[in-house]
DNA sequence: AATCAATTTAAACACTTGTTTCAATCACTT
DNA sequence: AAGTGATTGAAACAAGTGTTTAAATTGATT
């Protein structure tokens, strides 16, 4: 006689220690090699858990792999407000001058949230990872984070220049200033070598983020 | 009793036949899905070929990835004179206006290279692969592709702006224009989705052409 | 203290991976 | 036509994959 577990459920959390130090091995791992390169034994041994157990909490490895996701950018979405209040503000200023400083800001805060290195630093490697090498999860990182992210860059763009039309213009600005920001996180290896630098100082960044927004807002500027 | 077998000389390419549709479905198969995704099932299906022809032509799976590479980078290094020839034009004109239509024409040849779905879209899927997710074989790469085709760009920038430093500030200028163009390749299905289309049109790669180049001439002029 | 479900465990499962083996076959020279 | 070395082919290999099994253990409730 076969003896059917059925999971719990995971909004009751309970024993959430196996859970949680499995989700928490799962980022680690998961944003270092990526989901392919990650077997659940190597998670098994991170979390110093069974390697049933992720069967047992999550059904399946892909759906592990989808619950770190979804983690990852809940946490992330936390430092979302910073940028939305920036845009609010620029908004309630209503000047373009407002939009331009606004703009500096959110390129600075954007690279920053892309190489500071620490628990944003796996989230966006997680998230990163997804948009060059998408699985099934990408629809819900773009649906939560980027859209969402893109819609207040898009309003700035569009405070700055109010004659660009909103919806065939402005989305072609915005992806300008994102791709010149992910392209150092993206390609971070091949510009490193071409800079001849072995890793990314705090000085280059500042310096990257400065002439990212000189170069943007004077494309911005008529 | 065991029988030895010393692999041909590859410059003779005595019996090409197998190795070179290996090299083919290599190519294919690479691109498409990556080297971690590819098994040797798949490419000996592909090019119809026992699986132990991989091992005996290349020696092992690594080495025909990074065979694969070479030729990818040896063919498309031979796009390379077009935009030389745009560089030297531009530089024998000298004017600033001749290094803008260049930057156009740079940028519009770009984006094609990195879009137009024959062989060189699978020599720059292979190479955009490396570029995020680098393996050995990423250091010929630079070398021999990304490194030239840089400086072609940095000195139609150099052009279009004397009064910027050669060493400090024109490579920043360089980068946020491919950085532009590299976006639309890397985050692909991201940005198509954000459009919400299905794929990639010569229309849409015109207009996008036609915005990166507005957009950074803008950002050149003073 | 006994019961009973939730959890943990080691082992096995079925399958895929890259590589190797070795006999069969082929192309070519003597 | 026989002999020889290069190539091919089917099969086996060892190691690794995600998942499932069923027995053992735990922890709380009756």
């Amino acid at each position: 006689m076969k003896a059917t577990f059925s999971p719990p459920e995971p909004e009751l959390m309970t024993q959430a220690d196996v859970r949680t130090r499995l989700l928490t091995a799962a980022e680690k791992l998961f944003a270092q090699h990526g989901p392919a390169a990650t077997s659940i034994r190597d998670l098994a041994r991170e979390a110093q858990v069974n390697v049933a157990a992720i069967n047992y909490y999550f059904g399946s490895k892909e759906n592990l792999y989808l619950e770190t996701l979804r983690q990852a950018f809940r946490a992330s979405r936390e430092v979302m407000p910073r940028f939305d209040a920036l845009a609010q503000e620029a908004q309630a200023t209503g000047t373009v001058e407002a939009a331009h400083t606004a703009l500096r800001l959110y390129i600075e805060e954007f690279m920053k949230s892309l190489f500071v290195s620490d628990e944003s630093d796996r989230h966006m490697r997680l998230m990163a990872r997804e948009m060059s090498d998408p699985t099934p999860a990408l629809d819900a990182v773009i649906d939560e984070f980027i859209e969402p992210k893109s819609n207040i860059l898009k309003q700035l763009v569009a405070q700055a220049r109010p004659d660009l039309d909103p919806e065939t213009e402005v989305p072609f600005y915005a992806l300008s200033i994102v791709g010149q920001c992910l392209h150092y996180r993206l390609t971070q290896p091949v510009i490193l070598r071409l800079m001849k630098r072995e890793k990314m100082t705090s000085e280059m960044l500042d310096q990257i983020s400065v002439h990212i927004a000189a170069f943007s807002l004077a494309a911005l500027s008529r």
